[in-house]
Formats: C-alpha cells, sequence, structure tokens
DNA sequence: ATTTAAAATATTGTATACAAAATACTTGAC
DNA sequence: GTCAAGTATTTTGTATACAATATTTTAAAT
C-alpha cells in the first residue's frame, strides 16, 4: 500500500487530461517518497545518519514534515531510529538478506497458488505481455528496464492473488530488498536462468497449474540469493 | 521489530536495579504504544477519526510527536491517512480478515519450519512452560491471561526461527488481527480445540517433526478463521 | 420548507521557536 | 604528546504559531 504507490519522487506526473480529482499529495508523503529513492539508488548509504536540518534543507522542507516522512520510513524498515542520536539508514547484513529471501519464497509461493484460483485470463494475459516485453529488454541489454519489469511481474502475480495484506508484506520485503537487486542490477548476474525461470512461472499460470508455478517461484527465488549472495 | 517492543502503554515498568542502560523512550514513541492499545481495546473504534487536539490534549502532548506516532501506525496498517482530512481508525472487512489469515497461515507454517531447524532444546522447553501455564488459565477459565499466552505461544515459536523480517511481518499481522481477536476473547469460543491444538503443536516441536508441526499450524490457524467468522 | 451561498469555525498542514540532549572542540594538567 | 574536564556547538525532542483547507452554521432567495 505504502511501498507502491509512488505518487512523488521519479514519476513525472504526465499532466495529461485525467478524470479523476487532482492528486494532492502531502509534503510528509512526498518526502518519504524522495526518501525512499535516495536510499534505493544509494545517495544515502546504509548506516548514514540522516541530519534532519542538513536534508530538509536540500529537499526544500522544514523539519517537521521530514520528521514525519522518517517515522513512517522506521516502520517500513528502511530507516533505524536511535533515540535522542537521530535516524540512520538501515544496514541489513548477508543474514538480512538471506532471511528476506526465506520470506519471500514463501510470500509467493502463496501468491502464486491464490493467482492460480483467482486471476482471471484477461489480468494472465496482461502479466504475459509484460513478460514480452522484459524479454525485448534482455536481448537488448537493457539491464534497468529488464530489472524494473522483472520486479513488476513480481509484483503483477501478487497483485493476482487479490489479498491486500498479502500484497502489502510482500511490498514491505521488496522495498527493503530493492537496495541490494539496485547494487545487483548491473552485476554479472547470471541472467539467462533467470529469464527461463521467468518463462516457465508465466507458463505455469497460464495453464493455472498451481503446484508446478509454486515450485518454480521457489526455485525461482532460491536462485536470486545465489544471484544476489556474491555482490554483499 | 516495532510491533512488539511495546515499552509504553500498559508495562509497569518494574523499577528494578536492572544492569543496562535506562530506557529513555521518545515521546512519538509513547504515543504510538498508546494508541495502538485504544484501538486493540475498543477505545478507538475501527473508522473514528482521530482529532489531533482532542487526542493531543487527552494524552497530554502537543500535536508534533502525536503526529509522527500517527505516522507510524499509518504505515504499520493499523491508521489510515486520508490527506487534508486526517486519521481514522482503519476498518477490517470479512475479507480483510479471512485474508490475512490466509497469510497468517503460511507465514506461521514457515516458522514451524524453520523453528524445528533452528531452535535449541531450552527454547522449546521454555515454550512448553508457557503451554502448561497456559492450560492453568484454560482450566480455571481466566480467558484475558489465557488468550495472552495463546498469543505468546504464537510469537515465541516465531522467535524461535531466528528470522528477524518472518518476525516483523508476523507482528504486523497479530498487530492488525488483536483488535479481533480481542473482541473474540470473550465469545463463546470453541476453546477445547484450540487447546488440543496448541497440545500437538508443542509436541510436533518437541519431536521436531517439521512436517506435522507445519500442518498443524496451518489447521490450527484455519480454526481460527472459523472461531472467528461468527463474531464479525 | 428547501436549496444555495457566504461567512464563521474548526482542523489539518507546515514552519518556526525553544528546550534538552549529544557531539565536537578547547584548554589545561600530567 | 596524551588524556581529562569543561565549554561551545550542533542536533534532536517538543511545543507553539501561522497558513491552508475542510466543515459547519447562518442567512437569504426561491
Amino acid at each position: 500500500m505504502a511501498t507502491d504507490k509512488d505518487q512523488s519522487g521519479t514519476s513525472t506526473d504526465a499532466a495529461g487530461s485525467d478524470a479523476g480529482p487532482i492528486a494532492r499529495i502531502p509534503l510528509h508523503d512526498a518526502v518519504a517518497g524522495r526518501l525512499r529513492d535516495m536510499i534505493i539508488e544509494g545517495v544515502l548509504e546504509p548506516g548514514a545518519r540522516i541530519h534532519e536540518t542538513h536534508i530538509g534543507a536540500q529537499l526544500g522542507v522544514s523539519r517537521t514534515p521530514l520528521r514525519e516522512a522518517i517515522k513512517f520510513l522506521a516502520s517500513e524498515g528502511l530507516i533505524e531510529l536511535i533515540p535522542a542520536r537521530g535516524a540512520i539508514v538501515r544496514v541489513f547484513s548477508k543474514k538480512d538478506v538471506a532471511d528476506m529471501l526465506t520470506v519471500l519464497r514463501s510470500l509467493e509461493s502463496l501468491a502464486g497458488k491464490l493467482a492460480c484460483e483467482n486471476g482471471s485470463d484477461r489480468d494472465i494475459r496482461a502479466i504475459r505481455k509484460i513478460h514480452d516485453q522484459m524479454l525485448v529488454y534482455y536481448k537488448q541489454k537493457r539491464r534497468l528496464e529488464y530489472y524494473k519489469l522483472n520486479q513488476e511481474i513480481h509484483s503483477a502475480i501478487v497483485r493476482l492473488a487479490d489479498n491486500e495484506h498479502l500484497a502489502y508484506l510482500h511490498g514491505i520485503l521488496q522495498s527493503r530488498l530493492k537496495r541490494i537487486r539496485f547494487i545487483g542490477h548491473e552485476g554479472p548476474t547470471n541472467w539467462a536462468s533467470a529469464v527461463e525461470e521467468h518463462e516457465e512461472i508465466i507458463a505455469a499460470l497460464e495453464a493455472r497449474d498451481t503446484v508446478r508455478l509454486m515450485a518454480i517461484l521457489d526455485r525461482h527465488l532460491l536462485g536470486a540469493w545465489e544471484r544476489v549472495e556474491a555482490i554483499i
């Protein structure tokens, strides 16, 4: 929920003639989004202190909304609050990453199961489409775009599960892992096998083969650990 | 992490001669704890607006730390933020509860598996002890105490899994469900079967029978749904 | 009586100001 | 030169003040 809205930051608010009411983003929300981006992109390194006045000046906001954003991200687990000593960007150990992926495997397996049960054919076709586009980026070796669609597919499967709480927890884990994955997205990753697994994932989903989908997702994320282990 | 510290609120800070440094609780932290309690106990009903000045006066704090606490709980999912219109206590539908329990089943199954693998004999004996005490409360029909130890056992198993991120996500779900369970802890719940299942859970854990433990935990939480479904 | 518009009120959003810590620095002694 | 104590500075913690938005009330017109 909070994790994926991302209505601030990088999104370039294409000022088209949307029907709905114009989005009114509270400052603390916008600031939270920017901080998230800064953490993921490594502008704020793990362990770095977040000076309220400094960062506040940099973003052009006062301390009040900045502090509110910090509390929000602290609850999300991206920032650590040290009483009377401010906030630091959370440091994730190797075990942390392994543990996160362990949980993620379980969560995505569940999501896969529910997606098979609840997903409409239309939604599944949409995922296939994202997958096809991802393949194009893969062949063109456009890593950043590939990386983004890769994540998008996983999120899409979770959305298909039609379980808001599952999506929320998944989002938190993804958010925490994003920094690591961002680092990895340019490394000498074993790209080919990941792509192959994705192909299998889509196929299993289309066939609504619950058991197979769960197995592949599980294996895929086990592979993610191997792909990511080296770079930590 | 944020969910279980609970260093504020009800905890009666027994001023003994502990070795460690004395706890210094920031106001926003204490306020967050109190708000959590108020939500769980129904003092703040689902859908109720949280008037900053009003609640602030009631708790004897200014709006600044109160707002920080609200942002924190919003990220936790207990409170919903409506731009320019304040915060309301989140309302959970029947589907919400069902969805949460679906995820919880998956999470606790995983926890059970990891607990079998990682838990020390000592830790398992400690859980057995909590269980025995819970049985005493059960026989005495002391529902509130029973209810608390019940939760404690589940949390303890999760802790045994030695996976901080699993524990965190589990905590969030528990936190969201607490209100529902709090309502239910005095209802005409099928108490007997829950106790029986708990006995099986402990037995499986002691035998380190991973498969059986996972199965029982899963069934136990399915039962929790049935026990809770009626009261919503 | 009902609806609409306008004014008054209350409430949230944001910034600033003050208080209490923690950190950094200076000075002095050994 | 190193360490310690005390002072100065910085930084966080909390409260208040001001601005912008939403809600309610009031009054007028139909």
